[in-house]
RNA sequence: GGUGGAGUGGCCGAGAGGCGAGGCAGCGGCCUGCAAAGCCGUCUACACGGGUUCGAAUCCCGUCUCCACCUCCA
């Protein structure tokens, strides 16, 4: 299997090459803690998700880590505003960030370090740096020295000249105005607790250092991937690698950056204030139908989000979920490890290996599907079997199997607990057929009503009577 | 100003020189007491202007519009 990416520092698709093969190291710079999620967030999270799940499927090891960066400015002013100690702040934001990520079944990654949790890597890192002339301290602060790396830029293909630095920037005591902050001097105003002991004084870690130190910390000297938004391209990501490489290391071998999340065409952002919350879509909508909204649009595309969006993918998944539940109950479901273990069809592989092309993948779903129905009214079991099979394997590993455990309809109640409704619907359609009998329609109307209005749906069909819990929450 | 991305049918969204991805919605039919689901059939495209070619949504030139990064941002 050859899987092509698209390498956002070269800008063309690359055969991956991991670098301990059979393994793959993947970075991914996770969030600020100092507000809650918005969907925007959690865009790269899925794409990356989608990645590891199909290395996976191909057999490769992942270690994916994604590191929570709990210290930084904002942080520091939003808690002292709300007058909470700016390690509560930031971890009862980790805490949201963690179960937004887990609501849309993106898998917990192999680690998830803390920046605050690192200092001495930071601290050893910095040091290296100094000494070999590439940054520089001054009055307690350290800063990268950006004309010492002749590299700088090569990242975002851009020249030093090229970078305007703002115009209302503070001059700060920094050599030239690109240079950029490793170790941030404590300030008086500053908690204690916001700073550690260095060989500089007291103070508290870069933005962009940490990201540098933690990866190194994890995966090693060089590694095969590091992710991210694609608003982190620059200063963020041209800065990890320039400190990186400037002390030796290979770091990454190449760079997946994944676009916005917009609404009315403007980006979601924390600063503008127009992030749509995590809690607040899924109290709408059910949550693999979000997952489903970030996926379904190719990661490098922008994805214009509105309620559309969301009622398109909940109409397909209900879609999806529908067919499943309905082919399951006809041919009976598969085993789990059938489903991981099956043929994917060429289509679908051929799609996945081109750099990730969910929505072109997910087009093979939807002829499964349909050649599966198609197959279910000709009364083909075997065609509909086969139907089953392919649409679970190839909705498994993009993290969409409504039949998995984390989706399935009924997934937060218990076996008894379904049982014991299942007899009392029962009782009920038993009725329904009663009136139909007589012809009594609007008595078996209002008892199918009376269903829907509890959340459960009835369907007629020529194998008898099906009943459901609704999608929606 | 520098760097990068985008304009496809009513909507979403792939594709990237010749076989009209797919989904949603619409229309006609089948099934059905009705509904739901499903099946069969079907309409509507490639921002604009030139050019290359037997043939262009796809390549080339030009134009317009939009978005992002260059300051914290997934």
């Amino acid at each position: 299997m050859t899987l092509r990416l698209f390498d956002t520092a070269t800008r063309e698709e690359r055969d991956l090459v991991p670098v301990v093969p059979g393994h793959v190291g993947i970075y991914l710079c996770g969030p600020t803690v100092q507000s809650s999620p918005h969907v925007g967030h959690l865009r790269s999270a899925v794409a990356m998700d989608v990645l590891q799940r199909w290395l996976e499927r191909s057999g490769v090891t992942v270690t994916l880590v994604r590191n929570v960066t709990d210290i930084d400015d904002k942080t520091l002013s939003k808690a002292a505003e709300a007058g909470v100690d700016w390690w509560a702040w930031a971890l009862r934001f980790e805490r949201e960030f963690q179960a937004a990520y887990a609501a849309v079944g993106v898998k917990p990654p192999a680690a998830e370090p803390r920046a605050t949790g690192h200092i001495p890597e930071i601290v050893a890192l910095i040091a290296t740096l100094v000494d070999s002339g590439h940054a520089y301290e001054k009055d307690g602060s350290v800063y990268f020295d950006v004309h010492s790396y002749s590299a700088y830029g090569s990242l975002t293909n851009q020249g030093l000249d090229d970078l305007t630095p703002a115009p209302d920037a503070p001059p700060e005591d920094k050599r030239d105005p690109r240079d950029f902050a490793l170790w941030k001097a404590r300030k008086p105003a500053e908690p204690e607790t916001a700073s550690w002991d260095s060989p500089w004084g007291p103070g508290r870690p870069g933005w962009h250092i940490e990201c540098s130190a933690m990866a190194r910390r994890f995966l090693g000297d060089t590694f095969d991937i590091h992710g991210g938004g694609l608003d982190l391209r620059f200063p963020h990501h041209e800065n990890e690698q320039a400190q990186s490489r400037a002390a030796g290391y290979g770091f990454a071998q190449l760079w997946m950056h994944a676009a916005w999340v917009t609404q009315s065409g403007s980006k979601m952002s924390k600063s503008l204030g127009n992030g749509l919350g995590v809690d607040e879509v899924l109290s709408r909508y059910p949550a693999p139908a979000l997952r489903l909204a970030l996926a379904q649009v190719h990661y490098r595309s922008m994805l214009e989000y509105s309620d559309a969006t969301m009622d398109d993918a909940a109409a397909t998944w209900a879609r999806l979920a529908g067919f499943v539940q309905r082919a399951s109950e006809r041919v009976g479901a598969p085993t789990d490890e059938h489903v991981r273990t099956a043929t994917l069809p060429a289509a679908f592989v051929d799609a996945m290996n081109d750099d990730l092309a969910v929505p072109r993948a997910l087009a093979v779903v939807h002829e499964a599907v349909h050649a599966g129905n198609a197959a279910a009214t000709a009364g083909d079991a075997d065609a509909l079997r086969t139907a089953l099979l392919h649409v679970r394997a190839m909705l498994d590993t993009l993290g969409l199997d409504p039949a998995s455990a984390m989706w399935s309809a009924s997934a937060g109640a218990t076996s008894a607990a379904m049982a014991a409704l299942d007899s009392l619907v029962r009782a009920d359609i038993a009725a329904r057929a009663t009136a139909r009998a007589t012809k009594d329609w609007a008595t078996a109307d209002a008892i199918r009503d009376r269903l829907a209005t509890a959340g459960i749906v009835l369907e007629d069909s020529a194998d008898g009577v099906r009943w459901s819990l609704a999608e929606e929450n």
